[in-house]
DNA sequence: AAAAAAATTTAGACTAGACTAAAATATTTT
DNA sequence: AAAATATTTTAGTCTAGTCTAAATTTTTTT
């Protein structure tokens, strides 16, 4: 029984529900990630448990079984790499690439990946800063906060979003602020935790809290 | 109402039936190259029907509409751009494509094949030899014949296959005839259909009937 | 520890796309 | 021009995936 791109889409959710704390992802949370109804969620639920691809106790949550752990990581895999095609090769920019990355990833095809990867030279990370699996399935971790966690003073270099809107992508380039740039924290303001920061190119910014508990930075060995 | 999948795939099933004779495409022909009933055939014809892209007289076969037949050849345009990008790209062999680009011609997106073709340099033909219809569905004509019509004494170029299955095209691998090579045609075995060509790197080979009927040559101007 | 609220599951219905078997129509043969 | 054959359509059924409304279970509040 080949898998359905329906039950990919439920196992990466389910995935990205679990990533965060390790508890059984919950209903409500899927059919929220999933833009469907509980009802639904439910239905799908036991396919997959049919499947072995989740543990499933009813109104307790769901947990990846090994098998479905590893379909998952793949899929993520598939979907980051055609984001860096889509960039790097097509031209398109970071807030365009989602949608058609949503539809690549369900491409099957022996080899098809693999050689992906090795035409893209292997990329670490995707448009958005997120890190791809390897073939294995093994992640590369990354030093990185959210500038809202850093303390002024510090500089570090633009490494990824939380928020992955096409919005808030734009809104960073009209700040000029794409993945690399470099931002010096200069001072955090109380009142609405908003900060000013300079930026790689001279200028200084003042952000929202909002921006700031969105944008990842990695720190610069401040030495010397 | 957007167009599914498999309502592209039998829009491309009719293109393809009509594209030899003008007439309609009748039921059991397209039940045939769908590998499906002819009664899940019928249902189909109506729901394109319904949706304008063919007109349908039951038990007269199917005509695309103008609609009908700017989709299948956008289908078509979108499944060898993707062949052309496996091969050129990805370095996949060309008997290994057609059931990816089988996917990948499904896929949706805004400038997407735009941009594929640009980034492709615009090719005009696929791996195979197929022309590629430009973005306004415009097809690039080549003068091309079978190697069973040619006489004896003509010599020409590999530009194209009939017969598009994994065994022939490998096949033509094992017989050195990739496309572009260069073949005379030194003479014809009455007895069976059988021909003796000399290939550009000076080899001897004798081709069998299906071969000659399945393999299109491009004649050079035998001039001077 | 009830009662109220929230979360989840069940029940029943719908569509797309497939199937098989039977009925209807068209074509070919005699 | 019948009869036989081939083709096509209809009828009825199935699965995946969705929905809404109702029933059930769990969690929170009083
Ligand atoms: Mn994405
Ligand atoms: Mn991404
Ligand atoms: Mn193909
Ligand atoms: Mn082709």
């Amino acid at each position: 029984m080949p898998i359905t791109q329906a039950e990919e889409n439920y196992l990466k959710a389910i995935f990205k529900i679990a990533e965060k704390d390790d508890k059984p992802a919950l209903t409500n949370a899927i059919a929220a990630v999933m833009q469907t109804s509980a009802a639904s969620v439910t239905d799908m639920l036991k396919r997959l448990a049919d499947k072995q691809l989740i543990t499933y106790e009813k109104y307790r949550g769901v947990q990846l079984t090994e098998e479905g752990h590893r379909l998952s990581t793949a899929l993520i895999r598939r979907h980051r790499l055609w984001e860096v095609f889509l960039t790097e090769k097509l031209g398109f920019a970071w807030d365009e690439v989602h949608d058609l990355a949503e539809q690549l990833e369900h491409i099957q095809g022996n080899g098809l990946i693999d050689r992906l990867d090795n035409f893209l030279g292997n990329p670490g990370f995707d448009p958005h800063g997120d890190p791809i699996p390897n073939a294995e399935g093994h992640w590369t971790y990354r030093n990185q906060s959210l500038l809202a966690t850093l303390q002024p003073g510090t500089q570090g270099v633009v490494t990824g979003v939380d928020d992955h809107s096409a919005t808030f992508l734009q809104y960073l380039d009209q700040l000029g602020l794409a993945l690399g740039a470099q931002v010096s924290l200069l001072e955090q303001f109380p009142y609405d935790h908003s900060v000013r920061v300079r930026t790689g190119d001279g200028r200084e910014l003042v952000l929202s809290e909002k921006v700031t508990k969105n944008l990842y930075i990695k720190l610069l060995e401040s030495g010397n």
